[in-house]
DNA sequence: ATGGTAGAAACTCTA
């Protein structure tokens, strides 16, 4: 089973770009972040014709999240228990008997701001739920845009964003403590190249300068780590015309 | 110290 995650910036833009994706490389789920549409503009016509399900819960110009799956989801959720949040940010569903829980944690803009404390508390009522999501499916995938890097090898200049938001203590903490559910961060399993980021700034020139954080994860119950063969960051969709400043990240499983 | 880019929407906000 191959699980992949992808914060594409608006769907409507990116479309080509996601069915071509979907082609090459055929995950039998693809998690996807910053949909930006509602969801009557949903694209599920093409998603289907590309051989996909589809679920989906979005807004208007913000946000907006869906799970694609080539067999179909069951057990939905699109609000999360004790988290009254009219963001569309949570997305989970189970696939071939492994729940699949799409994330778009808030970017928090800076650690001075009202976003930052927001992302703090969201991040707190997710990690709660997650807990009862863990007991409920040994077998858990928690994917998406979590808008942390998790340490030092996760950010091209680690001094420079040291308590920064993305980079700052605790969201670094809020990350360790979602780990702590029961979670493991699946990039880490592997060896890894050095520089491996999943996000670039489009202003200054920032991919080609290799200017990158690795903010988007795969995190794995432990039945479903014991079953992960690779986890890999996909950079050549960075690189194409009217790019999204996010990267795909996929894992494949021994299922 | 500030601005740089992109997307959506509506002359600004979010990232």
């Amino acid at each position: 089973m191959r699980l992949a995650t992808w914060n594409v910036n608006s769907l409507k833009v990116r479309l080509p770009q996601v069915m071509d994706w979907l082609q090459a490389h055929q995950p039998d789920v693809l998690c996807l972040q910053e949909t930006k549409l509602e969801d009557v503009n949903f694209p599920e016509r093409d998603i289907r014709a590309a051989g996909y399900h589809a679920q989906f819960s979005g807004q208007k110009a913000y946000n907006g999240v869906a799970i694609l799956s080539k067999t179909p989801p069951d057990n939905p959720l699109i609000a999360v228990p004790g988290l009254s949040d009219p963001q569309k940010r949570v997305l989970a569903a189970n696939v071939n008997g492994v729940r699949v829980v799409c994330l778009y944690v808030p970017n928090g803009q800076s650690v001075d701001s009202e976003k930052y404390r927001y992302k703090l508390d969201w991040l707190a009522a997710v990690m709660a739920w997650l807990k009862d999501e863990l007991t409920a499916n040994p077998r858990l995938a928690v994917v998406g845009d979590f808008n942390i890097a998790p340490d030092e090898r996760d950010v091209y200049d680690a001094k420079a964003w040291e308590g920064q938001v993305l980079f700052s203590a605790p969201e670094r903490k809020a990350f360790q403590d979602l780990i702590a559910v029961g979670l493991q961060d699946s990039f880490r399993l592997f060896d890894q190249p050095a520089q491996a980021f999943t996000w670039w700034d489009y202003r200054m020139n920032a991919f080609k300068r290799k200017m990158g954080l690795r903010i988007d994860h795969i995190l794995v119950s432990d039945s479903l780590a014991e079953v992960c063969r690779s986890c890999t960051i996909d950079i050549e969709p960075r690189k194409a015309e009217r790019p999204s400043d996010h990267a795909p990240v996929m894992v494949d499983l021994e299922i």
